[in-house]
DNA sequence: ACTGAGCGA
């Protein structure tokens, strides 16, 4: 009868479960591996005046993000990326404080919290590419 | 139409 194999399945179930005091002998590990570099490529860029502001709501605007950002410091400017075919926003912008402790408590102050009904992410910005030089043709004409 | 990771005219 097959009620013999029932009784005595559990038994060896036991032993199974019981025998797994070493468990380093199990495929599944969750720890990383120990030889793995904590930061190949850094995702935050180093202490900066400027600030990277993304996550932001598609209607939230310029005068917005800097309202909110001035109370944790002097905004020196602000602005929030709008294409220029469409005009809506791209949903990230940018905050400068005038001093980086004030970019540091911008940061501490604003990320992670909510704007618009959006968790926006504040974080260093990084170094925009050089200019270039004096000339009628370069594109850094008109703003800052 | 703006949809959802990201770095700006």
């Amino acid at each position: 009868m097959a009620t013999r194999a029932a009784v005595a399945a559990p038994h060896l179930l036991r032993r199974f479960f019981c025998s797994n005091s070493a468990s380093s002998s199990f495929p599944f590990v969750p720890t990383p591996p120990p030889g793995a570099v904590p930061s190949p490529a850094r995702p935050t860029a180093e202490p900066n005046n400027n600030l990277f502001v993304s996550g932001l709501s598609k209607r939230t605007t310029t005068e917005k993000l800097r309202e909110e950002f001035s109370k944790f410091g002097e905004v020196v400017q602000a602005r929030v990326v709008t294409d220029r075919v469409s005009g809506y926003s791209k949903g990230f912008g940018f905050v400068k404080y005038a001093t980086l402790e004030e970019a540091a408590k911008g940061i501490e102050g604003m990320d992670g919290k909510f704007l618009d009904g959006w968790v926006i992410f504040a974080e260093y910005a990084r170094p925009r590419p050089p200019p270039g030089h004096l000339n009628d043709n370069s594109p850094q004409f008109g703003r800052q």
